[in-house]
RNA sequence: CGGGGCGUAGCGCAGCCUGGUAGCGCGCCUGCUUUGGGAGCAGGAUGUCGGAGGUUCAAAUCCUCUCGCCCCGACCA
């Protein structure tokens, strides 16, 4: 490709309203441009990296036995009635009426849809396993769409189903998936980690989320120092504290205190003197409408996340006030377990604790010396509290690490809630009805990308593993009038594309210095400089842009040398 | 959705408080010079000041509404 040919608007100033280095530099590169919150257009620079990234993806895909197909983005809003989503999506998801007064939606994922193609298909066990992907644009309206292309609202997805006649078989297929995700993001030059994760909106039985590890990430994970456990800091399990037996006869006499306008641990903490950890927190929630009491230490937070899969319920919510006091009798802030309307679950750190402080149900009330079992009952003791950097792992009990991540993959173990909301089943060897086993398994395009970007830049700008490079190299003769040079440069350009090497040619009337800045800017890996000196020796030199070294070599043996360094630079990702 | 902020030339911004000729840098166009890390000189083009309404002799500036965009939060009593 030609410089002075190219649809690439480079730009010198950062932009205004981007945060992070990946959003920057792909504005800055001319790869992207913002038509609107959270919505993307994707120029030529740009759309060569996604292609580059896709193939991978394929390759890896097709490679794992996954077959490709291509389903709609509208979708009609029975499917995701039958499925129940229709409900449960909420305001993520974007829906519409056609002329006719239709219900579709813009999927944010297609599970319905591929049961539904699955379903319709397939009807014995001897069409099973299959995995079906695509790679798509999805529509999810996100709240608040931010950092470029990394959380936007229309994006690009590959998406991957699999059917299998069990679990057993569907723990293949998620395996494979899982095995194929790695060697994805490794031959993308990416360091990244699969934690456990919370299943969330997708639902399902278990699920591993691929995280890219960098501090611009939105997600928070923690991994053990010594075994390889590692989560989603909202998946993350606590270890169960050692139940020891509570002697009644250590039970202090109830003693109600009166607190004005002492709402917060913080303020009880203070006002009482005692530590937030000696405090123990009720926290009312709505669990799919039904309220539910919840115990905690006041030094400790509920994982929302945790809570939910607890209880089985869809939808959670802290209480609104009236409900609050309902239930409790007193406003928010006084909330206690002693005769609260609603079922009483609690942390499990909790369980040994005796002569607690709470909220006393009344406003301006706590109560001291509060123990389960004589002053109220709790249901059921859980995890269900956000881990911290104290804990030991929940596995092997050494210290964890914490760090940030970008989440560019999510594998899911999805079980039959799909088949079996919407009857996608099979005959088994017997003639008998099973549902099928479902597993889903995704992959943001774009936000590899920028994922990729996080990781891989410097100062300059974007330095691209070879990889995912939409130039392998650039040449740049450093004055196109000077005829000698410009005819070495065809030249060369000519030899090194004759080799298969993708290459771009900065011929633009420019001075060195800004094409050397644009080419460090946009990231191409290898750079060949033009110069009258070296050229007058029959040489040109070659530069790596990762680590900046330069090599002068004779014309002749640049196109063999180069096929060479962009062959290694190809396989030290594999 | 709640809070905060910003919309002025293609980009980055000043001007607004205290109303009175719309500015700066970069980019862009022309010419000459220059040519290995974002050149110099000379000349030139470019604005519904986000939109609508209002106040005023007069509005980028003050007021009201509205649209767009960015940041923080959106559950912890």
């Amino acid at each position: 490709m030609r410089y002075s040919e190219m649809f690439l608007p480079t730009v010198r100033e950062t932009p205004s309203d981007a945060e992070i280095a990946s959003h920057k530099l792909m504005i800055r590169a001319g790869m992207i441009r913002k038509l609107a919150t959270g919505v993307y257009s994707v120029l030529p620079l740009g759309y060569r990296v996604v292609k580059k990234v896709e193939a991978i993806i394929r390759e890896e895909m097709d490679r794992a036995g996954a077959q490709e197909v291509y389903l709609p983005a509208v979708q009609p809003a029975e499917l995701w009635q039958e499925s129940g989503r229709w409900k449960m999506y909420g305001k993520e998801l974007l829906r519409f009426k056609d002329r006719h007064n239709r219900e579709y939606c813009i999927g944010p994922t297609h599970e319905e849809v591929i049961t539904d193609l699955v379903r319709n298909e397939i009807k014995t066990y001897r069409q099973l396993p299959r995995n079906l992907y695509q790679i798509q644009t999805k529509f999810r309206d996100e709240i608040r769409p931010r950092f470029g292309v990394m959380r936007c609202r229309e994006f690009d997805m590959k998406d991957a189903y699999s059917f299998d006649i069990d679990s057993e078989g569907a723990d293949i297929s998620y395996q494979k998936m899982y095995d194929a995700y790695s060697r994805i993001f490794s031959r993308m030059g990416l360091k990244f980690r699969a934690v456990e994760a919370d299943t969330g909106n997708i639902g399902g039985s278990f699920s591993h989320e691929f995280m890219v590890i960098a501090d611009t990430g939105e997600d928070a994970l923690i991994f053990c120092t010594k075994c390889n456990y590692a989560a989603n800091l909202e998946k993350a399990e606590v270890a169960k504290p050692e139940k020891k037996a509570v002697n009644p006869s250590a039970f202090l006499a109830l003693e109600t205190v009166h607190t004005p306008n002492v709402r917060t641990i913080e303020e009880v903490s203070k006002f009482l003197k005692v530590k937030p950890g000696e405090i123990v927190k009720t926290l009312i929630f709505q669990a799919d409408s039904k309220p539910v009491a919840v115990l905690i230490r006041g030094d400790e937070e509920v994982n929302e996340a945790k809570l939910r899969s607890f209880l089985g319920c869809d939808i959670l919510e802290l209480a609104t006030d009236d409900v609050v006091l309902a239930v409790t009798g007193s406003p928010k802030g006084f909330a206690g377990a002693i005769g609260v309307k609603a079922d009483i679950y609690a942390d499990d750190s909790l369980m040994n604790m005796v002569n607690v402080v709470m909220g006393g149900n009344k406003e301006d009330y706590h109560v001291r010396n509060v123990n389960n079992g004589r002053d109220f009952q709790v249901k059921a003791f859980a995890d269900l509290r956000v881990i911290l950097k104290t804990d030991p792992c929940p596995r092997c009990g050494s210290r964890l690490r914490f760090a940030k991540g970008i989440e560019v993959g999510h594998v899911f173990k999805l079980g039959d809630k799909y088949s079996k909301a919407m009857r996608a089943t099979y005959l088994d060897k017997n003639g008998k009805e099973q549902y099928m086993v479902m597993g889903c398994y995704g992959i943001g395009v774009g936000r590899t990308v920028a994922a990729i970007i996080e990781q891989n830049n410097d100062d300059k700008g974007i330095v691209w593993p070879m990889s995912v490079s939409p130039f392998q190299v650039v040449v740049v003769p450093v004055n196109v009038n000077e005829k000698t040079l410009a005819e070495a440069a065809e030249n060369l350009y000519g030899a090194l594309r004759k080799k298969g090497i993708e290459v771009l040619l900065d011929e633009r009337d420019e001075r060195a210095g800004v094409k050397f800045n644009d080419a460090d800017l946009i990231g191409i890996p290898l750079r060949i400089t033009l110069g009258p000196k070296k050229l007058a020796e029959g040489e040109a030199e070659v530069l790596v842009r990762k680590t900046g070294k330069t090599k002068s070599l004779k014309l002749e043996k640049i196109p063999a040398t180069i096929s060479g360094m962009v062959k290694r630079g190809l396989r030290k990702h594999p």
